[in-house]
RNA sequence: GGAGGGGUGGCCGAGCGGCUGAAGGCAGCUGCCUGCUAAGCAGUUAUAGGGUAACACCUAUCCAGGGUUCGAAUCCCUGCCCCUCCGCCA
C-alpha cells in the first residue's frame, strides 16, 4: 500500500506506475474520496467539539440539581447529525481503503518499462548447458522410466497439477530441501521457521496477494487461505509490531508447500512438473532498515544463485520489466534455470524488494532509535529455490544415455552417498 | 465440543456512566541534589487524523465492530484472541 499523502502529492507518478504495471487502480477516484473524507471530518469534528462541551455542562448542571432538559434536547439532535455523518465518513473511509489496496507499488528506477516477458532485462548468465551425444529425455519421461514421478496417480487423487514423487524422487526432493535449508542457515545466517499453511484474509492482504489475486488462491469454507508461498506467513509474522533497530535485519528461511490455482494459465507449460497446483519451496525473507534494502536485495539474490551454482545448474538472471513485476514489488530479479530435456529456461526464483509497501499494509514498523517515531521497515523475499523446477533441471541435466540420473555432489550426503538414481 | 475467567499506555496495574487520555508503580527523558552505593527531590514522557507559517486548538483511540445514552474504558450485543477446568483426539 502506498502512503495516501504520497498519492495526494504525486498523483502523476502513481498513475504512471499503474499504467506501466498494467494495473487498473483508479487514482482520481482515490483523490476524490480523500477530499470528500477530509471535508466530512472537518464538519463532524466541529459538531463533536460542541457535543463534548455541552455534555460537560450537562454534567455540571445535573450535579447542582438544575434542569438541563433544553440543552439535552438540543444535543440529541446534534448527536443524530453526528451519527449520520459518522456513517457517511465510515462509508467513504471504507471505499478509500479498498481503493487504496488496488494501487500497486511504484517500480524502482532500475526497472525497465515494458509490456511483457520480452522486455525483461537479462543481466547475467552462468554455467554451461550440458552437452549430450544423445537426445536428452524430458523429466516426465525419465520420471516414468525410473518410477520416481507418478503423475497419473497424483491426478487420480487430486486432479491434474498434483504430482506424486516416489522413492528416489521423493528422496531427491527432500535432499534438496535439507541442503537448501542447511546452506542458508549455516552459510548465510538465516533463522529457520516452520509456519502455518492456512492463513487469514488479513494476512493475505498484508503481503498483497489480496484483494487482487483471490481467484488464484485456494480458500476454505471458513475464509482461510492456503498459502501460495511462505512469503505470506513469514513476512506477516511481525504484523502490527514495532521492532527495535537492533533487531534488524531479520533473516528468515522457511520450507513450505505452496498452493496455486493457476487460474487463467490452462494449457501453458502444463506438462510434467513445470506448472502445478501444489509444490514445495524454500523461501528467504528479509525484514530490514530502509537505508540498505537494495544492498540486501543483491545479497539475497546471490544467495539464491549460490544454490544453483553449487548444484552446477546453468541459469540466467534478469530484472523484470514493469509489466512482469508483481503488484507489490518495486524491483525484482528472476532466476531461470536451463533444463536440457524441455530445452527451456524455467523460472526457479524471484527475488524482490517491496520497500515499505508490504510493511505499510501489514503495519510492520521499527524505531530507528528509542526516542524517535516508528517508521516502516522494508521487506524482501526470494525463492531459494522452488523445488519442482530445480528437480526438473537436475533430472534432465544430470541424465545419462542409459537413463540414469547422476546425483549432484553437494546432495550426496543427503542421499545416503548414492551416486546415481537408476531403475 | 462443554463450563468459567480475562483483554486498559513501553511494561505492571487501578478504574466499572460525566471531575479519566486515563490513578499508582516500573522503565525512559530533563533539571536539581549527593564525593561512595541500581540513593533522594522536582518536572516530563502515547498514537493517529484535522488544523496552524509555527504554536494554539479540535477530533478519535482503554482488543475489534455494532447498540443504549445529551455523555461510555465503564452498561448491552456480536466477533477475535489469551488463560483455567472437563470432554475428545494425531
Amino acid at each position: 500500500m502506498l502512503d495516501l499523502k504520497f498519492i495526494r502529492e504525486n498523483p502523476e507518478r502513481v498513475k504512471e506506475a499503474v499504467n506501466n504495471k498494467k494495473e487498473s487502480g483508479d487514482v482520481d477516484a482515490i483523490l476524490d474520496l480523500d477530499k470528500r473524507r477530509r471535508e466530512i471530518i472537518n464538519e463532524v469534528e466541529v459538531l463533536k467539539a460542541e457535543r463534548n462541551t455541552a455534555s460537560k455542562k450537562i454534567g455540571e448542571l445535573k450535579k447542582k440539581g438544575e434542569d438541563a432538559g433544553d440543552i439535552v434536547k438540543k444535543m440529541k439532535e446534534v448527536s443524530n447529525r453526528i451519527s449520520d455523518m459518522d456513517n457517511e465518513l465510515r462509508e467513504v473511509g471504507e471505499k478509500l481503503s479498498s481503493a487504496l489496496l488496488t494501487i500497486p507499488n511504484i517500480p524502482h528506477p532500475d526497472t525497465p518499462v515494458g509490456g511483457g516477458e520480452e522486455d525483461n532485462m537479462k543481466i547475467d548468465e552462468w554455467g554451461e548447458k550440458p552437452a549430450f551425444d544423445f537426445k536428452p529425455r524430458t523429466h516426465w519421461e525419465l520420471g516414468e522410466i525410473l518410477d520416481i514421478i507418478d503423475l497419473p496417480r497424483g491426478a487420480n487423487v487430486s486432479g491434474s497439477g498434483f504430482p506424486v514423487l516416489k522413492g528416489a524422487g521423493a528422496k531427491l526432493q527432500r535432499a534438496l530441501i535439507n541442503y537448501m535449508l542447511d546452506l542458508h542457515r549455516e552459510k548465510h545466517g538465516y533463522c529457520e521457521l516452520r509456519v502455518p499453511y492456512l492463513v487469514t484474509r488479513e494476512t493475505m492482504t498484508g503481503t498483497g496477494q489480496l484483494p487482487k489475486l483471490e481467484d488464484d488462491m485456494y480458500s476454505t469454507s471458513d475464509d482461510m487461505f492456503l498459502i501460495p508461498t511462505a512469503e505470506v506467513p513469514v513476512t506477516n509474522l511481525h504484523k502490527g509490531e514495532i521492532l527495535t533497530a537492533d533487531q534488524l535485519p531479520i533473516y528468515y528461511e522457511s520450507y513450505t508447500p505452496c498452493f496455486r490455482r493457476e487460474a487463467g494459465s490452462h494449457g501453458k507449460d502444463t506438462r510434467g512438473l513445470i506448472r502445478v497446483h501444489q509444490f514445495d519451496k524454500v523461501e528467504l525473507v528479509k525484514i530490514c532498515h530502509p537505508d540498505n534494502s537494495y544492498d540486501e536485495l543483491e545479497k539475497l539474490t546471490s544467495e539464491a544463485e549460490y544454490v544453483l551454482r553449487t548444484l552446477n545448474l546453468p541459469y540466467r538472471k534478469a530484472i523484470l520489466c514493469t509489466a512482469d513485476l508483481s503488484f507489490a514489488a518495486a524491483k525484482c530479479y528472476d532466476l531461470e534455470v536451463y533444463s536440457a530435456g524441455v530445452d527451456k529456461y524455467l523460472e526457479v526464483s524471484s527475488c524482490s524488494n517491496f520497500e515499505d509497501f508490504q510493511a505499510r499494509r501489514a503495519n510492520i514498523r521499527f524505531k530507528p532509535s528509542p526516542d524517535t517515531k516508528p517508521m516502516f521497515v522494508h521487506t524482501l523475499n526470494g525463492s531459494a529455490l522452488a523445488l519442482p523446477r530445480t528437480m526438473i533441471a537436475i533430472i534432465e541435466n544430470y541424465q545419462t544415455r542409459d537413463g540414469r540420473i547422476k546425483i549432484p555432489e553437494v546432495l550426496r550426503g543427503y542421499m545416503n552417498g548414492i551416486e546415481y538414481i537408476e531403475a
